[in-house]
DNA sequence: GAGTTTGAAACT
DNA sequence: CAGTTTCAAACTC
């Protein structure tokens, strides 16, 4: 899985999100299940969620301060509990061995340049080793843990500014998942951020420990991953190694952090895998990324805020690299795939954001996660990024490379502390691999439509709500147990259940954002596509990662990563506004008749009646989607393009047909996306050019229309800022007395004595027999009398008296 | 709000 | 590809 934030997702070129990037294995869909949780007892047991904890949780922890140890596990099933490596050296090895066919080292060293450029595909070792290089500036001090689902979790010890990063205390506890390969590393580069480590998924293949230098025969993916804690530096350093996969995935928290893998061609997933972590961050500043620079493969994700400079984590696979400590992991679980995940950390003496990433990931995900946690004085280093503008717009975009996992189930991630949401979404892997995906991955971009995905593998990253948030507030509560992904605000989802490798030739052209994840009840071919807008709509920055257990070498494997526009718009901008209910009656909403289809939203809050586009259908969704496709390849891009050269920027790219419009109603999709129409359309009578009269006077009338809504949208507002203003000043007036209002005073006591005043002068006129005329005078003098005493009363007390 | 108009999408 | 039908939004009353 790989994560890129916005920010560095435009600054990464095109040819980083190659699928070579990650190498899946070529294991079979049916051994995919038990990929994920090899070393667990059960396959059928269902598939925790990331979040879940693990009940048997493997754990190494591994410590600067103690001396190097050498940790083997023998025994497929047998699990190392709570044990813990400390090294007193910087260079920490790890070697996961175990009786089975696979091993898996992993070696922790510092970071050196000839480390990062030897990330070759030439792997002669036959265990997977991670290496895991703090710099020289700074240590893994941190306690990791090795869970049984190919994880390593590093924990780094939250360092204060000047403090001595390379002595922290291994204090951090790590959890890990049993039946995952996942490990997290929290003391890697800055305090307070756990580095999750997913080790590739073998499938079913059995991770015996092989010897070193048997590579050849073994699939081999070997990472570097570098931590740079630099954070005044443009992040993004993503280079790819010769024939080597990388994935390099940065969880955006407050800054940018780089994440720089090389990862070797898998020869076979039984292969050894290296993992080499250079860890160019540290708190000094000092880095040695300037050496890795040219070796930089992967990607980098990050939600960097503006004001912090991102960091960069660099993962980096080396071949034979020193270990002072190995630590020998569950057979079964031979890491096969590396996804780094990292949390962008603040800017150093700022004040850190805790983004503390999810420790408790889910065993299926054959993974490394790297959340980096803020680091008091990241390293310098990093080259300048390439940046990569997908679909024209600036904003940020999020990318997560995720291959497909075998399971057909949905994980979670849970980040405590952090903002983000991750779910995983693992799905079976079918067909044989060749050990990577050959087509780079393109960007979406917001506001384009269409999510692209050019290779066989997907690669996406969907901000959204965590998976009970959701089922809770889902209107349609899901059926099944893959449909984790819904939405608080709306739901998009996308083409499930449909096999992928029909559906792939089509995925360049689905919605923007879209993600493929794994279909309820569609087996282990079964994907569901979930729209990029599915996110935006979530209003909050999460991420939905597909991860495949089958590791780096699913053929099958898709990378999506879509930029999440809502309504083809920013997410800053109209990341709230909702889209328009529909009102479909006889197309099910799966029909571009309905525009939430048509945009590749879940129908929420609209008023279509059997309404099949939600989650709840996603296998007949899947096939709408796919017939639409099938219809027109370019159904889901959108309509509203740029044009040619020195025309306009936005022109429809199909143009219109109409005939009895004029194209100058809402019928013409030209003039409803406010357009000129051109060549392209093929409408009659149109009115709907520049030089047309008809068209000024709309567009006149259409603004001064706007100035009238605007003035009184300005004469409602005064309005109500008087009335406001009123009822604030009377309000204190009435209640001191002060300056009560005239009417306050006309009690009912007021009232009464005015009325007797009145009946005593009636009694008057009458008693002495006046003419009516002058008893009315002498009534209304009397009236007046008393008005003016009520009025000069007023003033004077409270409670006036009135006297006849 | 009901009915009509319209043009894109779907279908043949 | 063209003609027809279906459909839902836009529009009118």
């Amino acid at each position: 899985m790989d994560v890129v934030s916005p920010e560095l997702n435009s600054l990464l070129p095109d040819e980083i999100m190659d699928t070579e990037a990650i190498i899946m294995d070529d294991d079979p869909p049916s051994e995919s299940p038990a990929a994920s949780g090899q070393s667990q007892p059960s396959d059928d047991s269902p598939v925790p969620m990331e979040t879940d904890v693990p009940a048997v949780p493997e754990i190494v922890s591994l410590c600067s301060d103690a001396p190097p140890t050498q940790l083997t596990q023998a025994g497929t099933t047998s699990t190392p509990t709570g044990s813990t490596l400390c090294s007193t050296t910087s260079a920490t090895q790890l070697l996961l061995t175990s009786s089975t066919a696979s091993s898996s080292s992993f070696t922790l060293r510092p970071a050196t340049a000839s480390t990062l450029t030897s990330t070759t595909p030439k792997t002669t070792s036959s265990l997977s080793r991670i290496s895991l290089t703090s710099g020289g500036l700074q240590k893994l001090s941190a306690p990791f843990t090795l869970s049984a689902n190919h994880q390593i979790i590093l924990n780094k010890v939250a360092s204060s500014p000047g403090a001595d990063t390379t002595r922290s205390p291994c204090t951090t506890t790590t959890t890990t998942t049993p039946g995952g390969q996942q490990f997290m590393v929290t003391a890697i580069g800055k305090s307070g951020q756990p580095i999750v480590l997913q080790l590739p998924h073998t499938g079913s293949k059995s991770a015996s420990v092989q010897g070193l230098g048997e590579a050849k025969t073994n699939p081999q993916h070997f990472k570097v991953v570098t931590i740079g804690g630099r954070t005044d530096l443009k992040p993004v350093m993503v280079g790819k190694a010769v024939s080597s996969a990388s994935q390099v995935s940065t969880l955006q928290a407050q800054q940018l952090k780089t994440v720089q893998i090389a990862k070797k061609t898998q020869v076979s997933s039984a292969g050894p895998i290296k993992f080499v972590f250079t860890k160019a961050v540290n708190n000094k500043g000092l880095t040695a990324q300037t050496s890795v620079s040219n070796v930089i493969t992967g990607r980098v994700l990050s939600t960097s805020s503006p004001v912090t400079p991102p960091r960069t984590i660099t993962l980096s696979e080396t071949l034979g690299s020193s270990s002072s400590s190995k630590i020998a992991i569950s057979p079964l679980k031979s890491p096969s795939k590396l996804t780094v995940v990292s949390v962008a950390s603040q800017v150093p003496n700022s004040p850190q954001k805790s983004v503390s990433l999810p420790l408790n990931m889910a065993h299926l995900g054959h993974q490394i996660l790297l959340q980096q946690s803020t680091a008091t004085s990241p390293a310098k280093t990093m080259k300048p990024v390439q940046t990569v503008t997908v679909g024209g717009v600036g904003a940020p975009q999020f990318k997560t490379i995720f291959p497909l996992s075998t399971p057909s189930n949905v994980q979670q991630i849970q980040v405590p502390g952090s903002r983000f949401h991750y779910v995983r979404l693992v799905t079976a892997t079918t067909g044989s691999s060749t050990g990577q995906a050959g087509s780079p991955i393109t960007n979406s971009s917001m506001t384009a439509k269409p999510m692209v995905v050019n290779t066989t593998q997907v690669r996406m990253s969907v901000p959204i709500v965590p998976a009970q948030t959701m089922k809770q507030v889902v209107p349609k509560p899901l059926t099944s147990s893959g449909q984790v992904l819904t939405t608080q605000t709306q739901q998009r989802l996308i083409m499930p259940a449909t096999s992928l490798p029909q559906i792939q030739p089509n995925l360049t052209n689905l919605p923007p954002g879209t993600v493929l994840a794994p279909a309820p009840g569609s087996g282990n071919m079964g994907y569901a596509v979930l729209p990029a807008q599915y996110v935006t709509q979530l209003q909050q920055s999460a991420y939905v990662t597909l991860a495949s257990s089958s590791g780096f070498s699913t053929p099958t494997g898709i990378q999506t990563q879509a930029r999440l526009p809502l309504n083809g718009l920013s997410t800053s901008g109209a990341a709230f506004r909702p889209r328009k209910p529909c009102n479909c009656t006889k197309s099910q909403c799966l029909k571009l008749y309905c525009d939430c289809f048509a945009n590749g939203e879940f129908c929420q809050s609209c008023n279509c009646t059997n309404c099949f586009n939600n989650l709840e259908h996603e296998t007949d969704r899947a096939k709408a989607i796919k017939a639409c496709l099938d219809r027109n390849p370019e159904a889901f891009k959108p309509k509203i393009g740029k044009g040619k050269e020195g025309e306009s920027d936005r022109r429809h790219s199909k143009g219109c047909n109409c005939k009895r419009s004029g194209c100058l109603k809402n019928y013409c999709e030209c003039y409803e996306a406010k357009i000129m129409c051109s060549s392209t359309c093929k409408c009659v009578g149109c009115k709907n050019f520049e030089e047309s009269p008809e068209r000024k006077t709309l567009m006149h009338l259409a603004d001064a229309a706007e100035v009238r809504v605007q003035q009184q949208t300005a004469a409602k507002t005064k309005l109500s800022s008087q009335i406001s203003d009123l009822l604030t000043r009377t309000t204190p007036a009435i209640t001191s007395g002060g300056g009560r209002m005239p009417y306050t005073f006309v009690t009912k006591e007021v009232a009464e004595v005015t009325c007797e005043c009145l009946l005593e002068q009636a009694e008057q006129a009458e008693l002495n027999q006046q003419p009516q005329a002058t008893a009315e005078r002498m009534i209304l003098e009397e009236f007046g009398r008393c008005l003016m005493r009520i009025i000069s009363s007023a003033g004077k007390t409270d409670c006036p008296s009135i006297n006849c």
